[in-house]
DNA sequence: AGCGCATATTGAATGGTTTCAATACATCCT
DNA sequence: AGGATGTATTGAAACCATTCAATATGCGCT
């Protein structure tokens, strides 16, 4: 006597059923009557399979509602679909916007994300890197502290692939997508200068960062493209907002070297600017201009509405999606470096500087200070 | 004649060298004469290892550079050290800042997050789920969606612990974090109706969440206590910011209902609202007051000041981390919801309404509604 | 020295997938 | 029919860390 059709499909289920696991690639193999490897095949879709056996292979798949087990997968592979994404913070809503971006693509094209953050040290990031290289991700994104050679030095030996955003690195090993920001700052410097400011303070995060280079480069050059004495001020700050406000205070309160326009390099630091205007009784743009770069979301709630240099966010993450796919395919020729433009927005925060202590007398526009 | 020390220490390297592949527990065994059990053992902690094979492990694995492979370590475990974050967007602020707090406890207990977004859309959220479980995450947390029932039950169904946090649910099955809404809306819904405001709009993005039921709830509470005659509009929109303007501006504008006031129920609605009031004409808070769950951070920055409920971001994110290690340890005695409380912050968005057309003509104070 | 007990160490088996050399099968041509 | 060519399928081996039953080692006591 044969054993009845039903109880043997029955006994075949009983494996995994009984013993309380998932169903594994072997579990669906046996129900569908055939290898191991034609389910791993049907599964990829890397090599052909006749219809017949991916029809069993995909009918014994949705009775056991099989699911495959990525972590199985990415050892045996070395590389598991894990995209491992670097950023300083994700409370900056420029960073906040690229994470974004990158997980709606990341999911549309069957990759999930690995956030790790490096709060802008490099020490943290190295940890965070190696955090990501144990887990054998696929590739990275990352947004580099202002020291990221021994994370860099990590990954390239790793063999993983690296796309850099949004800070020009010098690292000749690695694709990077960022925006001009020498051309966006020269725009945005340009017009604060026919404006007639001739004292201007740049307010950054951290002075070496290869951004903040590009954007002093831009600023000087706006500055020579010109032909006027213009004076710029940096100011570098830590992530702390009383020793800010300090330090912008005495800057602002320098009677000489007095500053009638502000560049600030980003969201956050414009805050604490705006705020402290505020508290200072500072009047933007009557008394000082204000240009901020990334552009807050509150950038038009505000009065005045804000000036900014606004990155081409989706833009960024987009194309760096791309640049890492095809080196995660190997089909990178060279190295990539894409440079995409940015939109400086002027908007109200942005006037000429007032007429008391005129350096050169330049001719500005005539205007009473009062307001009200 | 025996092999010379150095040599055989040499032959020990070969294998992981030669073939150019990442060390492994077998190499450091190996170089260190002991077996792999004991290398795992001290890598684990769990066992004890003598401290004499203990140093040699520790010798070699700095001398080789040893890592963990992370996928098989979770393959052999059947959990990984990776812990799901699944939120709808990163966008706002509020979530932004979750997530923040998340990686940061994550990385200082050496795990890692893997984000996933929702969306706020059922059907997203359990692609997305899955797409979790697939990697057998040690932990989820979870800012559940509208209708997050397959969802839950799958994560249920493959036993990995879960805390929903924000929003609350009916299910039985998980520890939750959230912030007493019903409070919150009732202290600030109070301080609405002292100020004389009797035709109230509440602005929501799905009124079917628990967190606005319990909003809702709040709210009428806090209207039944005053014993007053209070109108109240539920206005609930998608996200998509022309469509949310022309609703607001029928609200408005429709004569008879009117609002005085308005509450916001998250900060990007509120930016939009902020937005909408100006290109209106509508002044706050002569014309509306208003006010706005979740707390944007320019708060503070716009003229007027916005009233906020602000919620325990960081509390959230630390007691729900605690709670999750608790079942992941398998340590949870019962199901755990804390209700944690938010902070309701009044500053100058919230007004006295306007005199014009009283209701019932409380006694509201006499104010002219002029102003510049 | 001999015995028993406790602790440390071992290493084969395990987990689920993919790979790839080997095999089976079908097709076509002479 | 016989042989050659090409395609589909198979299943053992590999990926790497952990587990745990079995063994080895050390210690104390008589």
């Amino acid at each position: 006597m044969w054993p009845h059709p039903v109880a043997a499909a029955g006994k075949v289920l009983e494996e995994a059923i009984l013993k309380r696991r998932p169903p594994t690639v072997l579990d669906v193999a046996k129900r569908a009557s055939v290898s191991v490897g034609t389910v791993s095949n049907v599964l990829s879709g890397r090599v052909k399979v006749s219809d017949a056996k991916r029809g069993l292979v995909l009918r014994a798949i949705s009775d056991l509602s099989y699911t495959q087990n990525k972590l199985a997968q990415g050892l045996r592979q070395k590389r598991s679909p894990l995209i491992g994404l670097c950023v300083p913070f994700t409370s900056v809503s420029y960073f906040a916007a690229l994470v974004d971006a990158f997980e709606e693509v990341a999911s549309d094209r069957g990759f999930e994300i690995m956030q790790v953050l490096t709060r802008q040290e490099p020490e943290k990031e190295l940890q965070r890197v190696k955090s990501m290289l144990r887990y054998h991700v696929g590739g990275i994104m990352m947004l580099p502290s202002v020291a990221p050679q021994r994370s860099f030095d990590l990954i390239a030996e790793s063999g993983t692939p690296l796309v850099v955003i949004d800070r020009p690195t010098a690292d000749p090993r690695f694709d990077q997508v960022t925006f001009d920001n020498y051309a966006a700052m020269h725009e945005a410097v340009s017009r604060l200068i026919a404006l007639g400011h001739r004292h201007i303070l740049f307010v950054v995060r951290q002075r070496l960062l290869s951004v903040t280079v590009d954007r002093v480069r831009g600023l000087e050059a706006a500055i020579r493209d010109s032909g006027k004495q213009v004076a710029v001020n940096i100011l570098e700050c830590r992530y702390d907002e009383a020793a800010f406000i300090s330090r912008l205070e005495s800057e602002l309160k320098s009677g000489q070297r007095r500053p009638t326009a502000i560049v600030v390099s980003n969201s956050l630091l414009t805050t604490w600017t705006f705020r402290a205007l505020r508290l200072f009784g500072i009047r933007c743009p009557d008394d000082v201009s204000l240009l901020s770069i990334d552009e807050p979301d509150w950038s038009d709630l505000v009065d005045p509405t804000l000036s900014t240099i606004r990155p081409p966010t989706r833009a960024i993450a987009f194309t760096a999606w791309d640049l890492l796919m095809r080196r995660m395919r190997n089909e990178a020729q060279q190295v990539d470096r894409v440079e995409l433009r940015a939109e400086v927005i002027f908007r109200d925060s942005i006037a000429p500087p007032p007429r008391r202590k005129p350096a050169r007398s330049e001719a500005s526009p005539q205007r009473t200070m009062a307001r009200s």
